[in-house]
DNA sequence: TTCGCCATGTAATAGGTTACATGATTGC
DNA sequence: GCAATCATGTAACCTATTACATGGCGAA
């Protein structure tokens, strides 16, 4: 039972497993590709290494499908969820975000700002365009935390197309 | 000689080097602080390591001072200006930035909201101020890049902003 | 002159990414 | 019946973070 540091990835898996009851490292895949991975994606590699890693400490309980792939299940112990839920309401440091953007770094440095606010421009609109399908599919569900995150989602993207749009020349078209 | 992959840091310190001169891994702490930080912070180790690799790559060129605490003294070479600019002319893949906010995950997977928005408002309207000062200090400047990033930065902080207030039942001040 | 912080670094660890690999399924 | 893609994983590497350490210098 080793102690281990409990990283953004692991609070995303143990998450994603208080709701799913039981998965394994495939299922996780298709939860975050729906989902949290909007926000914050993962390798799939991670989601075989990090349930591994969490059951080692106690967190998970690992078993195998007996016949065919012999997969791997996981599923979330009683130490799993204290941890997670205490996660949930504690304090969170002062940390901000950062932008992080390789476009927006080559800009700092000098690059002509065109080429780059056309690509990033399209870039933005269509994911833009993704998540408010995404809301359509979400209204009336009573999933208020993915749709809040969502919201701050589309009011990003609305922000670098504000952003890139005024740096391509163009008038932002306010989609 | 040897081969290596060149990451956003490494970026970051072949820019600052195409400015700088010359600079020790101290210098180069205190120029990321001073700026492209806001956007894409590093870890001071990591400015002693990298120009390090870089260096082993050929991409600069390491001194030592003689005297006192004989520092090392990173200049940019030949093929490490080249390698940069041609970065910076490149054309860019289409990953765009993530999120990546600890409150927004927490508030994803269920957290009540109340209490993280506060927090989260506090920090942002103190960044947003600063960004703001620096704005100041920084019009009438040529700086262009930094100027237009400095944009950005101040956009999404507004846009936290307003997510953040909604979320904290207060109106959004617009400041 | 001593305390404390700024300056300057090294070493170990680990988390994450990249590369590789292969067994099932499904569509044609 | 074969190709392509989905599903499932392992291993190596390496970047980035954490922890540790010490010399100078300014202030009190």
């Amino acid at each position: 039972m080793k102690d281990i540091r409990l990283t953004p990835t692991s609070y995303i898996v143990l998450g994603l497993l208080m709701q799913a009851g039981e998965a394994t490292p495939y299922d996780l895949k298709a939860m975050v590709a729906g989902g949290i991975g909007n926000l914050w994606s993962l390798q799939h590699t991670q989601l075989y290494a990090e349930p591994e890693r969490l059951a080692g400490a106690g967190y998970l309980t690992e078993t195998r499908e007996d016949g065919g792939r012999r997969r791997k299940l996981y599923s979330i112990t009683p130490a799993g969820r204290d941890t997670f839920r205490a996660w949930l309401s504690a304090e969170l440091g002062s940390e901000l975000p950062e932008l992080r953007d390789i476009g927006l770094l080559k800009v700092f440095f000098g690059a002509d700002p065109r080429p780059i606010a056309i690509g990033q421009l399209r870039a933005h609109r269509e994911k833009l365009r993704e998540y408010q399908e995404l809301e359509q599919a979400l209204s009336g569900t009573e999933l208020a935390g993915p749709v809040s995150t969502l919201g701050a989602g589309i009011g990003h993207e609305r922000e670098w197309i504000r952003y890139w749009a005024d740096l391509a020349g163009e008038d932002d078209d306010h989609t």
